[in-house]
DNA sequence: AGGGGTTAGGAAATGGGGTTTACAAAGTCC
DNA sequence: GGACTTTGTAAACCCCATTTCCTAACCCCT
C-alpha cells in the first residue's frame, strides 16, 4: 500500500536483473534501451550487480568507431538458489545457478499416509541436502531456498494457513524447516511461482498485467498486475480453481459445485473422458498422469476421442479464461504446469478459439494466449526466484563501499 | 508501469485531500497518523493545497496544555467540479463543489431516436451550461468536467472506442465536447467512475483492494487494485458483466449466454420475476425502475413472490460475486449504483449468504460485503472525482512561491 | 503577571532515488 | 598522429520524504 522510493529501487534492480539473465551478455546501452531507464541509472545499478557477484563483465561488442560497450553478463557461479516443490505425492528440490540453469535435482516420494509435517519437512530436508551435494557447492554460496507449497500461506510469518492435501492449519512451516536448513527460505504456493516465474523469466516478461493459468491437479491463476504479483489482503489471490462454470455443476472437493477444477483440472479431464467414452483405452484409472499423456499421444494421432476430450475442456478452459481476459484485460495469458505443457499446441489452438468466441472483442483483441515458454517445472523455478527477489531486496545498501580504481577493467580483454 | 517518485508525491496529495474531505475539518496531526506520512510531509502537502485555495485554514483545537491544533478543512469555494453521466435514455449533469456537494444539477433525457453523437453532445453542453448557471459560479472557478459515457473509451486521446447502446465506433467524444466546453475535459467509463467514487469517498476508501460492483441496467465490477484503479492493458478492465454464470443460460446482447449481467442486471432481474410469476403486479413490462421499486416494496411487505426474486437474484449475484472474492481476495466488496441502492439491506443479507456458501472460507473472511454509502449519484460523483484527480496532478510544481511570513497565521482566531 | 511544562508546526539538514551534464577513456578512420 | 565517435563514470542537480532543531502558542501553577 505504502509506496516509498526505495521500491522504486528494488523494482528497478529487479527489471534490470531481468534482462541481464534473458539478454546474457548484454551492454549498459541496451539495458538502458529496453528498461527506458538513464544510462546512469543503469550504470549504478549494473555496479551494485557486480558488487554482489551477481554478474560479471565478460568482454566488449565490437564497435564502429567508438569507444566499445562493455559487456556484462550473469556469472553462474556467483551464488545458487534452491527451489523445493512440495505437492501432495511427491517433493521435488532443484539447485540453479544464477543463470537459472539446473545444477541438481532430488526428487523425494511420499506416501499417502505421510502427511505430517515433520515427514514433509524431513523429505524437504533430505533433497536439500542432497543437491547441495550433488552440485558441490559450498555453502556459502547459496543464497537462499524458495519453498512452495499447496494451500494458503502467510509469507511473512511463514506459516502454511492451510494445506488442503493433508488437512493442515497453522503449520509454523518455515520454522521447522530452519532447523534443519540454514539458508534464507522463502515460503508461497505454486500459483504465485508459477506466475513469478513466468514475470520473470517467461512470457509475462515485461507485461504489466498478466494471468498465468495452472492447469495441473488442481487449477488456479497467478496474477500479475502493474508490473508486480498481486497477492490479494490475505495472500490468497488467484483461486480461480473454484470459479463456478457450471451452476450446480459437478461436485468439487471444495464442497460446490461446478468449479472450474472439476472440468479442466487433471481429474476433471479424465472424467470428461470417461463421460464421453467409458471404456476408452486412454483412460487409466488412478494414474493422471499416464491419461493426460496418452491423451496427448491420441491427439497427436488424431482420435476422434482424443480430440474430442481436448475439445470439450478447452471449452471449458475457454469460457473461464474468457472472464479472466474480460475482468482483468490483461497484455497475456500464460499456459502453465504439466497438463498444459502436455497437451501443448492442440489444446491451446481450441482455447484460443473458444475464448475468442466468448470473451469481448475489444479485451481479446488486446490479449494474447500462449503456451508457457518454460522448459523446466515451473514451480521449483518460481520458488527459486523467490528467493532470487530475497537476496536482490535485502541488500544492505551502501555495503559495497567501491574502492576508487578498484573493480574498474578487471574484465578480459578482447 | 514505469514508477516514479513523483507518483509517490501524487498518490500521496490524493491521500491526504481524501482524509481531509472525509474528516473535514482536521489537523496536520490527524493527517499524519492517518496516512502514515510524517507530519513535515503532510505539512508540505497541506501547504501545497492552501495554495491552491483548495482547503483553508479554520480555526484551532482546543488543547489541553499545548499549542493547539491548526485545523483545516475544504474550502468548498474554492472551485467547482462538474460530472457528467451519460446513459442510455438520460443526461445527467451534476456541479459539486470542492467538498463534493451537489449544488445543480441538469437532466437531459434522450429519445430513443438521438443517438448521434453530436445529439449527445448537445444536450451534455446544454446541460453543463444550466448547472454553471444555476450555481451561479464564474467559470475560472470551475476546475474540470469529467465525463462517463459507458463501453470502451481510451482517456488519454479522449476517443469512445465503442458503446454498444448507439452503435458507437470510435468517436472523438472529448474533441467533440471541447468545441463547447471550455473547462478542462476528462472522459471515462461509469464502472471506473464508480470505483473511484468508492475509493475517494466510498467503502473502497483506505483499502488496498476492493471490488465494486456494479448493479444497474449493465452490469460490471470496478477494480482497485493496490491502492488505485486497475485499467488493464487496453482501459477495458471491470467487464464482469459478461462472465459466464451459466454455461448455455440466458441469451445476452453480447452474443453470449450465460452472462451475470442477464441474471442480475434488471433486465435480468425483470426475467427472473416473470419466469417465477408471469404475471405478478410488480411486473412494469418496459419500464426497470419501476419494477425494481415495486420489488423493494413487495420485499418490505413480505411479499412471498418479491422475496423469492431477490433470494434467486443474489443466489446468482452470489455465486458471482465469490468468484471475485476468490480471484481477487479483496478487503471489501461494495454494491453500487441504482439497482443495488433500492433493494438494499434484503439484497445485501441474501448475498452475503450466498457468497460464504460459494467462496473458500479464508479469502471470504478477509472480506467485508457492503452496500455503497454514497447517497448521491455514484457516476456523476466518479465523474467529478475524475476532474478532481486531474486538477491534483497538474499541479505545476514550485508554482506556488510561498513568500516568506506570506500566509502564515491568516486564520481567525479562537 | 510571569515562569515552567507541553504540544504544534516551520525551517534546515540529511539521505535515498533518478537524471542531466561534463569529461575522461577507448576505440576507428583518415 | 590527429580528428571523430562512442562509452561510461563522476559530479551536480532536482525531487521526495524523514529527522532534527527550534520557535510559537498554549495551559497551569505560583
Amino acid at each position: 500500500m505504502k509506496r516509498t522510493s526505495r521500491d522504486i529501487r528494488t523494482a528497478n534492480r529487479y527489471e534490470v536483473l531481468r534482462e541481464i539473465i534473458a539478454e546474457s551478455p548484454t551492454s549498459r546501452q541496451e539495458l538502458a534501451a529496453a528498461t527506458g531507464l538513464s544510462l546512469a541509472t543503469v550504470a549504478t545499478l549494473v555496479g551494485e550487480l557486480l558488487d554482489l557477484r551477481m554478474i560479471t563483465e565478460v568482454g566488449f561488442e565490437d564497435s564502429a568507431g567508438g569507444r566499445p560497450r562493455g559487456l556484462v553478463a550473469v556469472n553462474a557461479s556467483g551464488g545458487a538458489l534452491i527451489g523445493v516443490d512440495i505437492a501432495e505425492t511427491y517433493v521435488r528440490v532443484e539447485l540453479f545457478d544464477l543463470g537459472l540453469n539446473v545444477l541438481a535435482r532430488a526428487d523425494e516420494d511420499m506416501r499417502p499416509g505421510e502427511s505430517l509435517p515433520e515427514q514433509v519437512v524431513g523429505h524437504v530436508a533430505a533433497a536439500v541436502g542432497s543437491v547441495v551435494a550433488q552440485a558441490g557447492v559450498e555453502g556459502a554460496r547459496v543464497l537462499g531456498v524458495g519453498v512452495s507449497v499447496p494451500g494458503q500461506v502467510d509469507r511473512d510469518t511463514g506459516i502454511a494457513e492451510y494445506a488442503p492435501n493433508w488437512d493442515w492449519h497453522d503449520v509454523p512451516l518455515l520454522d521447522l524447516l530452519s532447523e534443519h536448513i540454514a539458508y534464507p527460505l522463502y515460503l508461497d504456493n505454486p500459483l504465485r511461482a508459477c506466475a513469478v516465474a513466468e514475470l520473470w523469466f517467461g512470457a509475462a516478461r515485461g507485461h504489466g498485467d498478466a494471468v498465468v493459468v495452472n492447469l495441473g491437479t488442481g487449477v488456479g491463476a497467478g496474477l500479475v498486475l502493474g508490473g508486480g504479483l498481486h497477492r490479494g489482503v490475505s495472500n490468497s489471490a488467484g483461486e480461480w480453481g473454484h470459479t463456478t462454470l457450471v451452476l450446480d455443476g459437478r461436485l468439487c472437493h471444495c464442497g460446490n459445485h461446478g468449479c472450474v477444477e472439476t472440468y479442466v483440472g487433471a481429474p476433471g479431464i479424465m472424467l470428461n473422458l470417461r463421460e464421453l467414452s467409458p471404456k476408452s483405452t486412454l483412460l487409466h484409472p488412478e494414474d493422471q498422469t499416464a491419461t493426460i499423456n496418452a491423451l496427448a499421444r491420441g491427439v497427436a494421432d488424431r482420435e476422434p476421442v482424443a480430440l474430442k476430450v481436448v475439445r470439450d475442456t478447452a471449452r471449458y478452459l475457454g469460457a473461464g479464461i474468457a472472464d479472466l481476459v474480460n475482468l482483468l484485460n490483461p497484455q497475456v495469458v500464460v499456459l502453465s504446469s504439466w497438463v498444459a505443457a502436455t497437451l501443448g499446441e492442440p489444446l491451446l489452438n481450441e482455447v484460443r478459439e473458444a475464448v475468442s468466441r466468448h470473451s469481448l472483442r475489444r479485451p481479446f483483441t488486446a490479449t494474447e494466449i500462449v503456451l508457457s515458454p518454460i522448459p523446466t517445472d515451473p514451480v521449483c523455478l518460481g520458488a527459486a526466484t523467490f528467493a532470487l527477489e530475497g537476496a536482490l531486496s535485502s541488500i544492505s545498501q551502501r555495503s559495497g563501499r567501491r574502492v576508487a580504481g578498484g573493480r574498474t577493467r578487471t574484465a578480459p580483454s578482447a
